[in-house]
DNA sequence: GCCAAACTATGACTCTAGTCATATTTGACC
DNA sequence: GGTCAAATATGACTAGAGTCATAGTTTGGC
């Protein structure tokens, strides 16, 4: 690795750790990015040659942190287990990476949603993490149809698109709500509900 | 009416007019609260007498938009009908609504994901559309299990949940796509599947 | 080791939302 | 119609994100 590179990465990481720490002390919005600057060592402009806003930084972090849930929930989606099963647990993984730091959750959820609309990347690149949910759920009930687990006469992308929608206000509530509820288990109750159907 | 009171509306009403021109002309990013300022004959300080922010301007225009909408749909809660017609009829109310002003829709949806966030507001004063279409679908569902339109098992206010959810990823999807999808049609089937069940 | 090109860092500058002390207008009371 | 308090308007000012022309560094070829 040439120099540059090594600088580089140093320095990324420099403002990546820098961020983190302040972001923890003070919050997200009330860390400014002349604060990071100045604590990293580094000038303004260069903060902006790692990342484009500070928006972009938030991404960051939400990036490292799907990196480690994603690796378990490509485990579950392996397992030879009922589809509502497999769904529940592919949920309950997120839920759970999410219940580890509500602020991050918080502030993520927007970006998202932000990103979604904008359409600014493809199918493909796009990394954000509702989309990419909807596409595991979506594998998952192909299976499930091909297992018989799940009606054959359904539309899979349109359930999968419930089931992002049930994650997502999930979320949501759950953001809102003060901290008694429990993110994980409210979602797993929906989807039973989902299977099962609510109508007579 | 004193004249206080009369100038008061006039400078709103101004407001709310010059901006809606120019957030049509130029989008909500481009324009600036000094460019509405200008236009509207008034000095930057008073726009935020009137609203808090620039984001609380797109509240409002939200708003009036609403009044619109809940009208028709408190209509249709009125009606002696299906509990999954009604529920239907409702999403398509709003869906129709949205469906006017995408770019407005995007701006609100934002906001709105904002705003349930921070817990800003107790349940009665948020005007929030979510928050609002929640309390109407978990009426509904109320009258279905009295009707036994709807399995008397379910938890109410979890499938109130569901549904929201359900309008908020449709949404979110429609936005994203380039205007082809029909957001109410999608809206319609979904529901379906949810009274129905999708397991075997 | 020297040079040019490619890459990276820098910080003064711009742009815009939002603030606030001050000035102006209004309404109520005498 | 004069006076005072409350309500409203004003615009210079602040703060913070993001830009960009310029300066400095690294690299690969000679």
């Amino acid at each position: 690795m040439s120099l540059r590179e090594k600088k580089k990465i140093e320095t990324k990481n420099k403002i990546f750790e820098v961020s983190g720490r302040l972001f923890k002390e003070k919050g997200f919005e009330n860390t400014t990015v002349d604060e990071i600057t100045k604590e990293a060592g580094i000038a303004k402009g260069t903060f902006f040659n790692y990342f484009s806003t500070k928006e972009a930084l938030l991404l960051y972090f939400g990036e490292k942190k799907e990196e480690l849930v994603y690796d378990l929930i490509e485990n579950e989606t392996m397992k030879n287990i009922p589809t509502k099963e497999k769904i529940k647990n592919i949920l309950i993984c997120l839920a759970d990476s999410c219940e580890k730091d509500k602020e991050l959750t918080k502030l993520l959820i927007l970006e998202h949603t932000k990103c979604m609309q904008h359409s600014c990347l493809g199918p493909d690149e796009c990394k954000n993490s509702l989309y990419r949910l909807n596409k595991l759920v979506c594998a998952s009930l192909e299976e499930g149809v091909g297992n018989k687990d799940v009606k054959n006469s359904i539309d899979v992308k349109m359930v999968a698109d419930i089931i992002t929608g049930i994650h997502l206000y999930s979320l949501i509530v759950w953001l809102k709500s003060d901290g008694e509820i429990s993110f994980s288990n409210s979602i797993s109750e929906k989807i039973d509900m989902l299977f099962e159907g609510i109508g007579n």
